[in-house]
DNA sequence: CGCGGAGTTCAAGAAATTTTGAACAATTTG
DNA sequence: CAAATTGTTCAAAATTTCTTGAACTCCGCG
């Protein structure tokens, strides 16, 4: 039994609490998640769910961290897709129980799968469309201008090869 | 004489027009830069620069971005702050002109020395946050509050130690 | 079946970030 | 030196992004 969660008549939704250590804690995944360029909910889900010890459900993160079903979901929904919470199992509880994954390599990995891969994938179809246009560019400067196109497709190579290096490193 | 900025009546600057390449080129290097958190404004001006033959100065960002001189300036800083626009000294002119820098190393080597690093430092500090507010922790988590934390540093360390090995990958 | 709990969606409001523009500082030049 | 030119700063406006909350969909249960 967690926090006694009584029938107190009190209108009000109780202030959650967050104890000291769990507010630095997801401080520092706001921070990070700001950083990667992710909403702050995501942060304050993902910082709470990795001080829990108990997988934490969807109520939960709303009544703790006070904010809105909505975000929750939201918030809920990317974590799962770049495999950074994993749904557990709770026998004779019909709601998703979720806990933070936190073997960095994951991590890293579904971003960069979910949300920089992708990036990379429709640059390739933007740099055939400035190979096309190359052709109808004004003479004087096709020569820089072909050049410089030749070296956007080098990084975007370059990246496309060491992104997935990138998970290599880790751990 | 780039392009003939004759003494015309016209109260309007007369607009600017980016050529199709220079608006497409532009646009890719725009989503660029918002995927690393970077303003717009960042991504056309070096977007112009990487299109252009010749160094050019903040005025004629302005104008051919029609961007406010505020933007320019600021933009530019950050572009010079991070190595991804080099100074070029043009004779008999007082104004400054840029040229972009186009070796990929040298773009993300900035970027990680300018924006990263100083973010991967204060989460030192941050960590020693951390295991300071250990000590006064409900005794009943601590062991595994202290298991988080621990694993938080782990992930500190290793990122420090990665970020620097990446600008080796490249080029 | 219909009710109620759990979760998702999405348009509108709130918050955060960026851009603007005008005032200022710093130089150069005549 | 005064005037003109170049670039910077920063508060306010504009834009973009995030959050909210209410409507809705699913399901399982009685």
């Amino acid at each position: 039994m967690p926090t006694a969660q009584s029938s107190s008549p009190e209108p009000l939704p109780a202030p959650p609490q967050l104890s000291t250590m769990e507010t630095a804690v997801i401080d520092v995944f706001v921070s990070a998640v700001k950083l990667i360029g992710l909403p702050k909910s995501v942060g304050e889900i993902y910082g709470l769910l990795f001080s829990s010890p108990n997988p934490l459900t969807l109520d939960s993160l709303v009544r703790r961290l006070s904010i809105s079903k909505g975000s929750a979901s939201q918030g809920l929904k990317v974590l799962r897709s770049v495999g950074a919470v994993r749904p557990v199992y709770v026998a004779g509880d019909r709601r998703d129980h979720y806990a933070a994954e936190t073997e960095l390599k994951k991590l890293v990995a579904g971003f960069i799968r979910e949300e920089l891969q992708p990036r990379l994938d429709s640059g390739t179809e933007r740099l055939s469309h400035l190979n096309s246009l190359l052709a109808s560019s004004h003479p004087a400067d096709s020569a820089f201008l072909s050049a410089r196109i030749s070296k956007l497709g080098q990084w975007h190579a370059r990246s496309k090869s060491v992104l997935p290096l990138l998970t290599g490193l880790l751990d």
